[in-house]
DNA sequence: CTGCGTTGCTAACGCCCTTTAGCAGGGAAC
DNA sequence: GTTCCCTGCTAAAGGGCGTTAGCAACGCAG
């Protein structure tokens, strides 16, 4: 167990006190030393590998050049990966570290205070399916950003940019001429207004509608949960009862999973009967054949921006990151037009 | 930005010295300090809302209450989740905490040291694919554990039972009678000699072949990658080509989900036909229907244990996690016996 | 009364770094 | 020759905790 470089010993083997050797190797501007001194510090910390002691360094700076990463339900599902993956490869990039802490809400104080313990710079709280929180009050005087959560006060946020995305994939299929057949599976357009929907769904929906205007869907079925299950039952009903439809715009790609399934089943073919257009670009729906068309939750840039946003303060406010729309083979012109 | 409590301050309010506090706080066993001391020193401590600084005892003791999680592709990764979930679960248990650091395999290196620079306890290294890997030197002097990846050295290392699995799954479709009718999707059982294929998928096919003994396959296709496309091509062919077969057994779920595929087109029934069973358990797998039998790979179980073994250490061993068979509702009887 | 063992506690130092205040020496100004 | 400033550096004081050595008081044996 060979005792670890310090700075001392850098100072000693630089002919020089300790004081000018972290000075120096901090960059300070008021720096003051011969240029000879600075060689000196800098080759002999070189040659002895140093490498300042966080642990030293955090009690007198109480400063961490650590990011706490609060997730209730993050770390398990499947969305997490992108959304810590982004935000580690910032923190990273900005010589930060992440420290992960799922917290079952209930043990979320304890959470925090381990986070606290550790005088981190700032706090990222984060979801995978959004809804409203309360910031701890321990947090007072931490920086903190919200991911793919809503907070009543002013809170810096990051959210998908949902009403976009709803816009831009309802375009895409009235653009191919589903104005009259676009059958909406997941949740009515009115559901846009209930309270008893999450955030995201209902700007989702708001998007869908102000593509859609005056005119309406051909048919809304809601329910939940949105599972490929559900999306197949659905989609099985309404073939079955009709409204007769051109299009399918299902609320996220799980949806799509089970769409897929009874259109197939039914022998109706994709995209030349009927199209098919969704949410998420969800991994468990890449292997679908025609490529599901869908916009894809950004969560790898959102992690990013709210590192960003958590180590260059600005004044709080609501930042919505665009869901890239992937256009790929599932949509197609509709019949006989 | 109100000043943090600290042990002088518990001792203040207890009336007695910062070391009697620390002493008292830390259950020192050898402690000689009266009873009313113990009793006023938690209080205060309660009262006052104590919490240690991680820094400073760091600093102190050379000891952080940190592990590391290094990772070459876990966090990008399906089955990340897990991996990371149970590790990190079982490090909150023992009063841990994670820190996450990709490494593009390049930079190891510097990850390494990031670690090393916060004196964590100690360093899961980890994968989702297992393969062979060196540990760097700079960790000679801390526990390390190896997560579904293999070393040299004597080494610790976690990773799933594959040949135990292989055994268990190939069972199950022999038991319903299939031994003289399944074809093996994915890789010949002759690849669990070779080289050039993982550990993990060499264990697996071992795992078969003790289970079908002296008895062969009826086809045996072997390609990468095991995504469900190939999957799809490669049950078509044969659904063509012959041989006739009575159940499927693939190296994946991802390849299972292309066989239900192109079983389903081609108006097999599953189980009435033909049987199917895999392994690993994935998530993309889960809405398949009927609903896959499958060996799961214990990853949050993995995580688990590799924490265990990381804080209380025991002699370099390679600890094999069994992989949960989940007998679902793809395995029938075969066909007329 | 001395010596010794306990009991109950504290002083003081070390962990490694940052930062502020200030010192020695030299040259310039007066 | 004194004052002043400037340059180049260091001493010392934290930051909050753990830990070792040791002190004071007391009871008891001799």
């Amino acid at each position: 167990m060979t005792h670890r470089v310090t700075l001392a010993d850098v100072a000693r083997r630089a002919g020089l006190s300790p004081t000018a050797a972290s000075l120096i190797l901090n960059n300070r501007p008021s720096t003051r030393l011969s240029e000879e001194a600075v060689q000196r510090v800098r080759r002999a910390a070189e040659e002895l590998g140093y490498r300042p002691n966080a642990a030293a360094r955090t009690l007198s700076t109480r400063t961490s050049r650590t990011l706490g990463f609060l997730s209730s339900d993050v770390a398990t599902t499947r969305f997490a990966g992108a959304l810590i993956l982004g935000a580690m490869r910032r923190a990273r990039e900005l010589d930060h570290v992440l420290l992960i802490v799922e917290t079952l809400d209930v043990e979320e104080d304890e959470g925090v205070a381990t986070l606290l313990d550790r005088q981190v710079d700032g706090v990222l709280m984060a979801a995978t399916r959004s809804h409203t929180v309360r910031v701890p009050t321990a947090l007072d005087h931490t920086p903190v950003v919200l991911l793919n959560l809503t907070a009543g006060r002013g809170t810096t946020q990051v959210l998908p940019d949902e009403r976009r995305a709803g816009h831009e994939v309802a375009r895409a299929l009235l653009a191919a001429g589903h104005r009259q057949g676009t059958a909406l599976v997941g949740a009515p357009l009115a559901a846009r207004r209930s309270r008893s929907v999450s955030v995201a769904v209902r700007r989702r929906l708001a998007g869908i509608a102000d593509a859609f205007g005056d005119d309406a869907p051909v048919a809304e079925v809601g329910f939940e949960p949105w599972e490929p299950e559900a999306g197949y039952d659905a989609v099985t009903r309404l073939l079955r009862d009709g409204p007769a439809f051109t299009a399918l715009l299902c609320l996220n790609d799980r949806l799509a999973i089970g769409a897929y399934q009874a259109l197939q089943e039914a022998g109706v073919r994709i995209p030349g009967d009927v199209s098919v257009a969704a949410f998420d670009d969800d991994e468990a729906a890449r292997f679908l054949r025609p490529r599901l068309t869908t916009a894809a939750l950004p969560h790898e840039e959102m992690g990013r921006l709210a590192v960003d946003l958590l180590l260059t303060p600005r004044p709080a406010a609501e930042h919505l990151v665009p869901l890239p729309f992937r256009e790929r083979d599932s949509i197609g012109p509709v019949r006989g037009s």
